[in-house]
DNA sequence: ACAAGGATCCTCT
DNA sequence: GAGGATCCTTGTT
């Protein structure tokens, strides 16, 4: 395995590129490491259901800082969503994984869960890493903490309409913008991509 | 200071 | 397939 982090000049590529590039990546905090196999590309203050089209605010601000960092917010109360920011108020959620290292830690974060309900939400994706939004704004080009490595690409790509937005505009929501491994079965089965 | 709603998940039927 | 949990962020008064 892998153990330097991607650079930060990785991340400050076009955000559908990125989104499509982080399959198959890992994420590693202390002992646990995932491989990424579902993303959504939020493009930026244009795409209506990205956080930045309100504007500038205290929670989105990682948003527009500089790409290769985390932004992390709290969702319906109770679910960390990890994004990865690209730049320009865009960034990448995180929206399913699978266990690469440290299996145990995320079945005890995750309730003594089994199988791919571990990992397969972004809710529970943050919820195994253990994340916070205190996590919001951290770099993840460093090493320690929690960063992200190169892993290995995935040969199957398959991509579709992102998920949970029905209050979007219709050519927002219908824009296919999710990304996943077509070769994983960790990935969302609700609405899973053909 | 207040009210509304959400990039979800889990537990039922 | 439907509904509740649960609390922070946001825009408004």
């Amino acid at each position: 395995m892998q153990h330097n982090p991607l650079p930060q000049s990785w991340y400050a590529q076009s955000t559908v590129l990125v989104a499509r590039d982080l399959i198959g990546r890992h994420l590693k905090r202390g002992r646990v490491v995932v491989r990424i196999t579902e993303t959504e590309a939020y493009l930026g203050p244009d795409d209506s259901v990205c956080h930045t089209s309100m504007g500038r605010t205290a929670r989105n601000a990682p948003m527009w800082g500089p790409a290769g960092h985390a932004y992390v917010y709290l969702c319906y109360g109770l679910h960390n969503m990890l994004n990865v920011v690209t730049g320009n108020g865009a960034a990448v959620l995180i929206r399913a994984a699978e266990p690469v290292a440290g299996l145990s830690v995320i079945c005890s974060r995750r309730g003594g869960k089994d199988g791919p309900a571990l990992l397969t939400g972004p809710g529970k994706v943050g919820q195994a890493l253990g994340l916070s939004t205190e996590w919001s704004g951290h770099a993840l080009f460093k090493a320690g903490g929690l960063m992200l490595l190169p892993g290995a690409a995935a040969t199957n790509l398959v991509c579709g309409p992102r998920i949970g937005i029905d209050y979007a505009d219709p050519s927002d929501r219908e824009a296919r913008l999710r990304f996943a491994d077509g070769e994983s079965r960790w990935v969302s089965q609700r609405n899973r991509l053909a």
